[in-house]
DNA sequence: GTGAAAGCGCTAACAA
DNA sequence: TTGTTAGCGCTTTCAC
């Protein structure tokens, strides 16, 4: 059998409510009592029943993170730091993967919802009208992760996408590229757009006319997706000279490409990609990048979180960490 | 408000206990009956508190999921195999990092167990002893997913480490090599141990007398331990012509040490990795793998899990997933 | 086919 | 400082 607080109250002489207050470190509690009560719950093995407990008191000390693909490193390491975070202030998380489907996303925020988390940080490439509605509804807190809110009525943590991609681009022009594609996913989505939009504010600010065939939209982040980025390029016959990628995978998957069709990286085409990811490090040569602090926006993201949580004084719910630009070997 | 139970059923004219039925699909009820349940339920906008429900049923349908680094991409897929089956089999998981130490794992452990999670699955180094103490004192079923157990206790899902790693060396071999480097974590690890029985058992097999300077053991399975690697063997003064890396990663940080020390690939120097993670594509040349079906182990060892919540049958409780071999520009 | 009522194990007033 | 006592929202006998 289980043993409850009940078994401990009366083996430990006291009430119900002396040991919860021992559990929950009340303390209102005399260091005897205390100690008896302490010596009990060894000597019998009890356990807290935090499913009891989120009953009674209506808070579950878990939170659910809503994440389109947990096997993609982008997201593996937002998750990481939100995990950290949640762990160092007792929070539990329900990891549910998206696949950045709507009507998931829906379907996993209810399922959330009813397990009664209490908060949720979302990740993917944008809030929808009707997420935001039953987002709404509930009342949970909610914090986004790595992904801009259009509306700008839900706290998020990101670096300034637009800002960034406006510097990569306006460097490469410095040195003399005229041709440069774009390479991402969907410009639809709200991270995407912003990038979409440096690029264009760095070619409009060169003077430089925008050419639609070096604007390739692929269909996810991956690095299969990338490669076909690259013979796309190829078919458009545009001879980019430079790529900016969305994404590392993508931006990997298109050197990779180029390199096996005989292209010299970086002397005949150079490229910066967007994350940081560690596998910027693995590839040859090794990836230019925007330095996206990842595990820290998942870090930042949660601690706001916490602090939705408790009630805690915040000083502003649109949090943008900097972002640095590394330089290595797709880049002169 | 909330909405609960008392109200749908306050409104709709009926008990709480056939507004259970209805919502649990009970089919003691009558057709009309339930349309009114339901249309009071769409109408209030309840929704079931599935921690109530946990209470009274003593069933959370979540599951602990202990694995030691999820921004890790080898855990990451078995992840979402883990994810998706649970998805499926109507579970939630509760993801937590453990850093493949113990102590984290106790603690881990014991917060999952508070929150009454039906099951879990364990991803890890090793099973210690106090571990699995802990686990047959709670008596919640557990599923090692990637994890042999060497005491052959609990229910696991791999493939043949032992097998596969002989298989692959005994074929360098074949071609004519003799110095066949080793690099690995921890060999008290236990999969790694199998690999290294493996790797053992290929050399006696081949009269090749077993040299300590190629066994290189390192402190995790990362890109940077496989530079270390790298160096260490060249200290080492042993002129490997061949590598077998227990790792992706420590694969590719070798080679791309080797590499940058203008050591040809394939040519001067072969290497097969363990586990055909993706960036096995990402790295120039493509890695020669073992192909763990990692996803796949992720899934059967949910699906195992699962069977045993339901006290289905079960035909075995060790599966041993087949594993293939994918020849890439790492070896000739 | 439906309802009444007793818990599930705990927290949180309120009283003492 | 400690105890009493309602619930929290649901499932699950057991009756009818």
């Amino acid at each position: 059998m289980t043993i409850t607080i009940y078994d401990v109250a009366r083996e430990a002489n006291v009430s119900m409510a002396t040991v919860s207050r021992v559990v929950n470190g009340n303390p209102n509690v005399k260091p005897v009592t205390r100690k008896k009560v302490l010596d009990v719950i060894e000597r019998l093995g009890y356990r807290p029943n935090a499913v009891a407990r989120g009953l009674a008191s209506k808070k579950t000390t878990t939170v659910g993170v809503i994440i389109p693909d947990i096997s993609n490193v982008f997201y593996a390491e937002l998750a990481r730091g939100i995990e950290d975070i949640a762990t160092m202030y007792k929070y539990n998380i329900i990891l549910s993967n998206s696949d950045n489907n709507e009507e998931k996303e829906l379907v996993v925020l209810n399922t959330l919802l009813g397990k009664q988390v209490d908060g949720i940080v979302y990740m993917g490439n944008k809030i929808t009208d009707k997420l935001q509605d039953e987002l709404k509804r509930a009342n949970t807190p909610v914090v986004l992760a790595g992904v801009l809110d259009a509306t700008e009525k839900l706290p998020n943590v990101n670096i300034d996408y637009k800002q960034s991609t406006y510097a990569v681009v306006t460097e490469l022009i410095g040195k003399g590229h005229t041709k440069i594609a774009f390479l991402s996913d969907g410009i639809e989505n709200t991270n995407t757009r912003a990038k979409y939009e440096g690029y264009l504010m760095a070619l409009s600010e060169a003077k430089i006319e925008l050419n639609s065939a070096l604007i390739v939209e692929l269909e996810g982040n991956n690095y299969h997706q990338g490669t076909i980025g690259w013979s796309r390029l190829t078919e458009n016959k545009v001879e980019a000279t430079a790529i900016f990628a969305s994404d590392d995978e993508i931006a990997i998957g298109a050197l990779n490409a180029a390199q096996d069709a005989g292209v010299k990286v970086p002397d005949e085409l150079e490229a910066v990609a967007s994350n940081n990811t560690k596998i910027t490090l693995m590839a040859r040569p090794q990836l230019t990048t925007v330095v996206q602090p990842l595990y820290d926006i998942g870090a930042v993201a949660m601690r706001l979180l916490t602090k939705l949580l408790n009630k805690e004084e915040i000083t502003s719910p649109h949090v943008t960490l900097p972002y640095s630009i590394q330089k290595r070997g797709t880049t002169k």
